[in-house]
DNA sequence: CGACTCATTTGTTGGTCCAGATTTCATCCT
DNA sequence: AGGATGAAATCTGGACCAACAAATGAGTCG
């Protein structure tokens, strides 16, 4: 079920911090378990490096290896001469893990990502309409207003996934927009692709305004059609491909 | 727009490669240019660490921690004697992420997923039913029927996600089966949380048949309510919090 | 009450030593 | 002579150590 992952992060079933090759690895699985047996909750602080490696029979740099990999998860934050303090910032280093580009989006990526947005922001068109209210409505058009003002397409991509995200909050769900936060580094590159300066100013900001005014008036269905039409174009950009 | 990310991966918009605040952040910046600018690609071999410290002219340890992160992120697999390799393992470090369980699921929480995997499983009806194929649904129904053989309810449980996460490879969206991946380890805790022997046997089972048959004779409306209820259930478990 | 000192703790550095992979190269057989 | 073979030198990451710098909390003294 679990994926080949060589060094990776100690499975749940792992046996009693067992070495699982490296040193750094083993001094990880025990700090892990010390804290899942322990019962440390977000606030409370890890011993402190030296107590840890006569603790493990390690030496500090393998610790400290350690640390940084949990630092990298986003699990602990380590501060001079005050410690390590469990924290949980794991959705900010999810968000930090597609912020670092290796691969070029394919037309396949693409079709994947605004599928999936479709599915929500048409999917949830309920729960819009039962949340949103006129502040909310006026906030939209503000960032639409934004966006044509803005001075770059980049800046005016910012502004239309703002606008998006906006919206996604009013669905008052943190997970789906934790997830859509995470995906924000690749949707902002989806939509600088083949964005110019008249399609800002133009068909972006008149979709934009359509779906505001179905969703002012409730009507679910033009919400849906609209927005499905607006994820979907762009497409043309890969056509050639 | 950005969160406060204090030891976080170097973002976009940096300067050349500056220090801010540790050396290690400044390596990492370094190398990440390196990757970036340098056109590396999946495959590529990175220097050696020994070269690495002479080119940004640090001491070894700090080169090690910087590869302990890109390791951390998924972004390099780096094996002894032979060097640091660039790999794309970020989807498999961002389901660990969700593995290291530091906080307990509350009520809100369970709301939220389980709203999420709602319009997942509800909103996909169309092209659950466009792709579907006989062979998914024998598929199904014995991971069903695996479910109710298990041993233990951590076991069952594992085959009620696997039943859940194959219904959704059927969408053919790798994005949505990404996020359901990575929601794994939550969602595992989510029915393990108040599920009996009694309740796997029972109405898990017979839910489950449901949403076959109903998907069998493609019948989206007793689809959509039928998945809509049983996400449901399990709600009680929260009801005296 | 404020400034100051001090001790503790992390940050960083430059090393050592080791085991294993890689490469080199001399040797040996055909 | 030419290719195969194997041993040795070299290279590389893994683990470790000692030491110093910097930051900062805590206690102390004026």
């Amino acid at each position: 079920m679990i994926p080949d992952r060589e060094t990776s992060f100690p499975g749940a079933a792992d046996e009693i911090a067992r070495a699982s090759g490296s040193a750094v690895d083993a001094v990880l699985a025990q700090i892990r378990q010390m804290i899942v047996e322990g019962g440390l909750k977000v606030g409370d602080k890890l011993p402190t490096e030296r107590e840890l490696c006569e603790r493990f029979a390690s030496s500090r740099n393998t610790v400290r290896e350690a640390m940084r990999m949990l630092k990298a998860f986003g699990v602990v934050e380590v501060r001079p001469k005050v410690g390590a303090t469990i924290v949980d910032q794991r959705m900010n280093r999810a968000f930090d893990l597609f912020s670092f580009n290796v691969t070029e989006i394919s037309r396949q990526t693409f079709d994947d990502i605004q599928g999936f947005r479709e599915l929500i922001e048409t999917g949830s068109v309920t729960q819009i309409f039962a949340a949103i209210q006129p502040s909310d409505l006026s906030d939209l058009r503000e960032i639409n207003r934004e966006m044509v003002r803005a001075k770059s397409v980049i800046e005016a991509s910012e502004h239309d996934l703002r606008f998006h995200t906006r919206l996604v909050s009013i669905i008052g769900n943190k997970s789906i927009l934790d997830i859509y936060r995470i995906m924000t580094p690749v949707i902002l590159r989806i939509m600088q692709r083949g964005k110019t300066r008249r399609t800002i100013e133009g068909e972006t900001f008149r979709e934009h305004e359509a779906i505001l005014d179905a969703a002012e008036r409730r009507d679910a269905l033009a919400f849906q059609y609209l927005m499905r039409t607006h994820l979907r174009a762009g497409l043309w950009t890969f056509e050639d491909g």
